[in-house]
DNA sequence: AGCTGATCATAT
DNA sequence: ATATGATCAGCT
């Protein structure tokens, strides 16, 4: 039966016990106890996934530029997985600054963005309906040195060429980790940029990416540690 | 099968 | 149009 949303949660210990609340559970099975319906798939509510979780974990709901558990510091990303436990898609970060304004690392929104996840994997295999996906075991994670220094790198040099003004020659083959891709409602959408010569021009509007391959080994590694076990292969 | 570019929903 | 939440779908 359905239960009022939680609040948000007091401290990390309630926020994680919550989250391990959930782990192995089917959607549909969240969903029904918040009174909630399971759609028949994504494809027309490809956020629904995340937002389940929200409510479920009593994040503070809405689009404000907050952290989810503004509190805690703590960001939540749902991870779609397949039935290896690898990641299917990228994962969408925040959008890119096309206005000029700052270049530093410290203070990017990415940056800020990544300072504490928790990650949430999700059954995501084709074929298995969407209510009957599980969810996984949850990992809170802060990048260690070496991934800050990959996703600093990647940054910087992306960053380079949108304040040069060369955004178009930016693809999504750029960057190792951290890459830019369109984020947008269509290819029609607009939004401002500073051209190489200092003008103001009409572009798509693009967002920084997690590579799968990146949140692949963010998983892997972490995960080991966490159960002191082997990875499978 | 993995990756890139395009797209879907909702709230402000 | 911006933010939030992401996945879709076609190409290599």
């Amino acid at each position: 039966m359905a239960a009022p949303p939680p609040a948000p949660p007091a401290d990390m210990d309630e926020l994680l016990a919550r989250a391990h609340g959930l782990a192995g559970r089917p959607l549909a099975e969240v969903a029904a106890g918040l009174g909630l319906a399971t759609p028949a798939d994504t494809r027309r509510e490809k956020g629904w996934i995340g937002q389940l979780l929200e409510t479920a974990l009593g994040a503070s709901a809405g689009s404000a530029a907050l952290p989810d558990f503004p509190r805690l510091g703590v960001e939540l990303k749902t991870l779609p997985v397949d039935a290896r436990g690898r990641p299917r898609e990228s994962t969408y970060v925040c959008t890119v600054p096309l206005q000029g304004a700052g270049f530093d690392w410290a203070a990017s929104w990415v940056r800020r963005k990544l300072q504490c996840v928790l990650w949430f994997p999700v059954q995501s295999e084709t074929g298995l309906a969407l209510g009957e996906r599980r969810l996984g075991m949850p990992l809170l994670w802060r990048p260690d040195a070496q991934e800050e220094a990959l996703l600093r790198r990647d940054w910087e040099e992306l960053m380079d060429l949108v304040c040069a003004g060369r955004l178009d020659e930016i693809s999504a083959r750029h960057g190792e980790v951290l890459q830019i891709r369109p984020k947008a409602a269509d290819s029609r959408a607009l939004t401002d940029t500073v051209s190489g010569e200092g003008t103001t021009v009409r572009t798509l509007p693009r967002g920084f990416y997690l590579r799968a391959s990146f949140t692949r080994r963010i998983i892997e590694r972490h995960y080991v540690v966490a159960t002191a076990g082997a990875p499978r292969d």
